[in-house]
RNA sequence: GCCGAUGUAGCUCAGUUGGUUAGAGCUACUGAUUUGUAAUCAGUGGGUCGGGGGUUCGAGUCCCUCCAUCGGCUCCA
């Protein structure tokens, strides 16, 4: 065994030091303050407990909160903790799985007949410092598989059980702090009294595993930082995120409502709502003419044996609402308007001249949500999508494909979208005839295809395997809620099922019938989750082209009425939507109010104005700009517009 | 659908251990005020305390149930 190990530094210094050396032992050679600040260290590209001692040479590189990793392993190590406290109030308590997360940790557990509300978190955050306090260390054992299930055999955890089981001899290691052991491949960092505070937030139902069928455990959330300031700040966060989300916004910007007679899940857009709306429409018809887009209309019912031809019936029945019976049919609200534009493009026989065909339609669809997966505007039970269907011939299905993709990143950018994962889902080989269709040959084309145009786009995308349609491969776009939860916006798919299922057909040049490859494609994803969505993207101040109303006009006095009326109609002329805000009250408390309201222009008119023929503009979040004439004004605002769309 | 929590006026919230006609601010309406860049003053209205059932001499307060919402889980064509 070596006496002397090697070890190299990230700034590729080489020191030499006694082997059986740990790296926070390194790390206080190096620098007091740093070795206060070690949590793990990543030894030779593999990330270790910062105790790990060291017989070899390595290249060591010590990780603090500032690295993702130190966080995780922070994060990891206070659920142990959270699990301890939990241990020590609630005797014979019995533990799921417990790991990191984006922000914070969460130990899933079994209490037993005891139920623990949010009314105990309190309880458990005083034990969880407490223990801290105490600053015991983490210490790790590697285990044999035999003792460790006969340890959590006799503590009576069959959670704990069933992992190790699944788990190889020889991998298998336990970690403690204080009194409390657990299974775990770690790695920790040195000790609890690097945890100095601490917020358990929720407190959820957790399916076991994951599954369903399996057992609902007790999930406790929390998150944990080195420094109280830390946490203040990020419960000011969450604050903060909490004055933008779009449930609130909404509400308060007259933009939706719900209504219990109504039902849930079924918005009531408010005009304020409906303007954005009718930009969006506006937005994707003017860019879907310039792609070569043609627009229909379907209704929002059809027959079972429509969707049976479609296949959606036995898969997808519990989502649809329950079918109406009339004139001994049965007729289902539809959930998707693929069907309707098969039946479009089947209404008329089909030449290759003729393609691509690009159907596209606002269309109204229905599902039946789970109750409890309603959430604001992003998930919905009637939403309106940006839908369309290209029906393409398999040698343009690439230009089409790209132009699909292209058209969302050009929307993007109109919308300032940048916080977004692409998510490519392919399928897996060994699951062709069951999970996919058995078509080799096609899904190894359109999924080379859609590669090489997510490469080409230099746009950030994860491939997920064995996650594609039955049909074929797709792209999903994923965004976050301000709140953290993940929604996919839009999504873009290749499809070479259904238009066999619909016995779909174009002539070819030699008058031979042929199938063709369908896209569906919704770029805006649904009204309800896209304006949702930008609603807290924008905290509620709306671009000047997209804002229900765009300039708010404050007459001074009752004498400046009829100029200001005026002025109304030469904004209305320009096609901007004005309102006027009359002069009961005082022009401080008016443009409070506009200001509230998030309406971009204000312009205040009184004595100077009228006799100048000018407006005083104020800019929502900006303040007061001064004095412009009416052309100066019309101008900056259509250039404000155009500079955005274009 | 499952686990947990919440539900008082249009909105944001008070309502002590169950005890006479349920409060405030904003909003709305009426009147006065005619105002110069984020809240003028006064008055008036507005609630079967989510619905239903129960316990009690008495329920906004306690219990049951249903509904809705919120935080998650599962799901998401």
């Amino acid at each position: 065994m070596k006496e002397q190990i090697q070890v190299t530094l990230p700034d590729g210094s080489q020191r030499s030091f006694p082997a059986g050396i740990t790296p926070l032992e390194i790390a206080a050679a190096l620098s007091a303050s740093l070795a206060k600040k070690v949590l793990v260290a990543r030894i030779d590209g593999v990330v270790r407990d910062a105790f790990t001692p060291l017989y070899n040479d390595v290249t060591l590189h010590l990780l603090t909160w500032d690295d993702p990793e130190g966080k995780a392993a922070f994060w990891h190590s206070s659920a142990h903790l959270m699990a301890e406290a939990l241990e020590a109030l609630y005797p014979g308590i019995k533990f799921g799985y417990g790991p990191p997360i984006d922000h914070g940790f969460y130990y899933d557990v079994d209490p037993g007949d005891r139920r623990i509300s949010e009314a105990d978190l309190e309880a458990i955050e005083k034990k969880m410092a407490e223990l801290a306090a105490q600053d015991n260390r983490y210490i790790r054992r590697d285990i044999a598989k035999a003792e460790a299930l006969d340890f959590f055999e006799k503590k009576g955890d069959p959670y704990k059980v069933e992992t190790i089981r699944e788990l190889n001899d020889g991998e298998i290691s336990f970690y403690q702090q204080g009194n409390f052991i657990d299974l775990c491949r770690g790695p920790h960092i040195p000790s609890t009294g690097l945890i100095k505070a601490i917020k358990l937030t929720n407190i959820a139902g957790a399916y076991w595993k994951g599954d369903e069928k399996n057992k609902q455990l007790t999930r406790i959330y929390g998150i944990t930082f080195p420094k109280q300031k830390e946490l203040d700040e990020y419960l000011q966060m969450l604050e903060l995120a909490r004055q933008r989300d779009h449930r609130k916004l909404g509400r308060e910007l007259g933009i939706f409502t719900f209504d219990d007679d109504v039902g849930p899940g079924l918005p009531l857009w408010l005009p304020n709502g409906g303007v954005l709306i009718e930009q969006l429409e506006l937005l994707a018809k003017q860019t879907e003419e310039q792609a070569g887009y043609v627009r229909v209309r379907t209704p929002h019912i059809a027959k079972e044996s429509m969707y049976l031809t479609s296949g959606h019936l036995p898969y997808y029945q519990d989502s649809m609402f329950p079918p109406m019976e009339l004139e001994g049919g049965r007729y289902y609200l539809k959930a998707m308007n693929c069907p309707h534009h098969h039946k479009i493009y089947a209404a008329e026989p089909r030449s290759y001249r003729d393609l691509p065909l690009r159907i596209a339609e606002y269309g109204t669809v229905y599902r039946y949500e789970q109750s409890g997966e309603l959430f604001g505007l992003m998930r919905v039970r009637c939403m309106n999508m940006n839908d369309a269907h290209i029906y393409c011939t398999e040698e343009q299905f690439a230009d089409e494909f790209r132009a699909v993709n292209d058209m969302y990143l050009r929307y993007f950018k109109i919308f300032g979208i940048e916080k977004y994962v692409m998510r490519f889902s392919t399928h897996d080989p060994a699951k062709r005839g069951q999970k996919y269709l058995d078509l080799p040959e096609l899904w190894a084309k359109t999924e080379g295809m859609v590669r090489r145009v997510l490469q080409d786009s230099n746009i950030p995308y994860v491939e997920v395997p064995d996650e594609a349609a039955f049909y074929g491969p797709k792209v999903d776009v994923q965004i976050w809620s301000v709140i953290g939860r993940e929604f996919t916006l839009a999504t873009n798919q290749v499809d070479f099922g259904q238009p066999l299922r619909f016995g779909l057909t174009y002539t070819n040049r030699n008058n031979e019938p042929q199938t063709p490859i369908v896209i569906h494609r919704a770029p805006l994803g649904t009204h309800e989750r896209f304006i949702g969505f930008l609603i807290e993207h924008y905290a509620g101040s709306f671009p000047l082209w997209l804002a229900p109303v765009q300039v708010a006009v404050l007459p001074i006095a009752d004498r400046h009425l009829d100029y200001a009326n005026n002025l109304m109609g030469r904004l209305r002329q320009e096609r901007l939507r004005a309102r006027l805000m009359g002069s009961d009250e005082k022009i401080g408390k008016r443009i409070r109010t506009a200001e509230t309201a998030k309406i971009p222009y204000m312009l205040v008119v009184g004595d100077k104005e009228t006799s100048e023929g000018t407006v005083s503009v104020r800019r929502h979040g900006q303040g007061d700009l001064g004095p412009f004439s009416i052309e100066q004004l019309t101008r900056r605002l259509r250039e404000e517009i155009a500079e955005v769309l274009g």
